[in-house]
DNA sequence: GCACAACAGAGAGCACTGCTCTTGCTTTGG
DNA sequence: CCAAAGCAAGAGCAGTGCTCTCTGTTGTGC
């Protein structure tokens, strides 16, 4: 117990040079993967194009990611991470201000992140590429973005409370159940509507990036503005001028 | 004029022998190759494997579709009329009901079948699979959920007038734009939110095909029927009942 | 300090892919 | 009836993911 602590501790602080050497090479292989797949898109990665742009043999890289769908499960994760830092980065910009305006504005990093990494942003809300399902590693890295946006809603319930609408009967036991997994201290019903929002913001994006709005809509920055706002208004959050849109 | 317009008539009417095989066979490969697509997902459908299942060899396909992509393409298009098809049919079904039902059920139609035939709705609604751009002679099959929907919002807004939101000053010039294009005789605003609910009705279909909602939500028929009659309710269709959700 | 094990890279090779080109054969239209 | 066009077949090219074997190298326990 106690000597694979020590291991472990000196693995990951002071690492002999050849786990560094490997930390470092794969580091590049990502690398030059995610050049690859910004250049090309995801079916046109290739591990032999990767191995060749490093300078080594195809069958070396497998030291490194036993398969190819490994690999992009890891860009998959990065790209994840990546998403939730950009939000997160986004949200600590506008700490002090209204719920609103918090909840327009990550969703507007959520949109320019996508619009500058497209074939990444693919990789994680376009259609599943390796085999069928992502594998459950991907989980945590996935819900950073979810979290962000329920802990706005969450503190501006809080601090006076939101807007809620009432559930149709059916609805009810589902809604606890969600509110019971996702936020406790949450109302049912902001749940089941925060979770809609949720992935309807993924629906603009997506329509977005993958060029659904080519000549359709425009002026696309301030459509999503726009979009981003009445979902907001949507969870229940109010704009302090007394809403950008209404009746 | 008149001979080519004879030549043409004929073609499409009594086409002999050497013109029925042809589109028997083309037909054919679109099927095996749909089977395949649902079997594996559209990355390992593969134009050799087609081939070898329909006892012909891989070049011979070549008379029949210039490369893989353009076999993507076409099944591309008729994944998009096969869509429209099911809205359609399932909009026939309710022509006398509220605008409100007419929309839920169209809605439905769209999730269940993308439920059905999740490779299919990836090809149309996941990211664009073959180079960067679906080509333009998508755009007519692509736009019939749409149209179907921008037409049960105008009979709605034809008989009684839709509930429609206040637009921010910045995007009423694009609205205008997005109105004069689409739907000339509807309210810019609704239009407006007529464009943002598309995109986040397909944002839920995505998120529920593409497997984002596994453990987060449960009974997702419910709360898809809810989720969408509040896209209704957003774009100022009111159920008879006085809404199945109110603040 | 040294032997042994774990590791890293190289190369060959397998089965597969999309796609092209050439070669015969059949159908079709003038 | 005959040339032209359409069709299938086969060989072949360049590329792919992945495996296996074979060398060196590096780190570790005795």
């Amino acid at each position: 117990m106690l000597c694979l602590c020590g291991t472990l501790l000196r693995m990951s602080t002071a690492q002999g040079a050849r786990a560094r050497a490997r930390t470092e090479v794969t580091a590049a292989i990502k690398d030059e993967a995610r050049r690859q797949l910004a250049a090309e898109g995801a079916a046109k990665l290739s591990l032999r194009a990767v191995a060749r742009e490093l300078g080594m043999v195809s069958s070396a890289l497998y030291r490194y990611f036993p398969s190819r769908d490994e690999l992009l499960t890891a860009l998959i994760i990065d790209a994840y991470d990546s998403l939730g830092e950009a939000a997160e980065a986004a949200y600590a910009k506008v700490r002090g201000e209204s719920p609103a305006r918090q909840w327009v504005v990550v969703c507007e990093a959520v949109r320019e992140w996508g619009l500058a990494r497209p074939h990444e942003y693919a990789l994680i809300y376009g259609s599943p590429v390796p085999g069928y399902t992502a594998p459950s590693t991907t989980v945590p890295a996935a819900a950073r973005v979810g979290l962000l946006l329920i802990g706005i809603v969450r503190d501006a319930h809080q601090d006076k409370g939101v807007a809620q609408w009432k559930l149709p009967a059916e609805l009810r036991p589902e809604a606890r159940r969600m509110a019971e997994d996702l936020a406790p201290d949450l109302p049912p019903a902001v749940v089941v509507v925060l979770i809609g929002v949720w992935a309807q913001l993924f629906g603009l994006v997506n329509f977005e990036v993958f060029g659904q709005f080519n000549r359709v809509v425009e002026d696309r920055e301030t459509f999503f503005r726009h979009a981003a706002g009445q979902l907001a208004h949507h969870v229940g959050l109010v704009y302090p001028r007394s809403g950008a849109t209404e009746r």
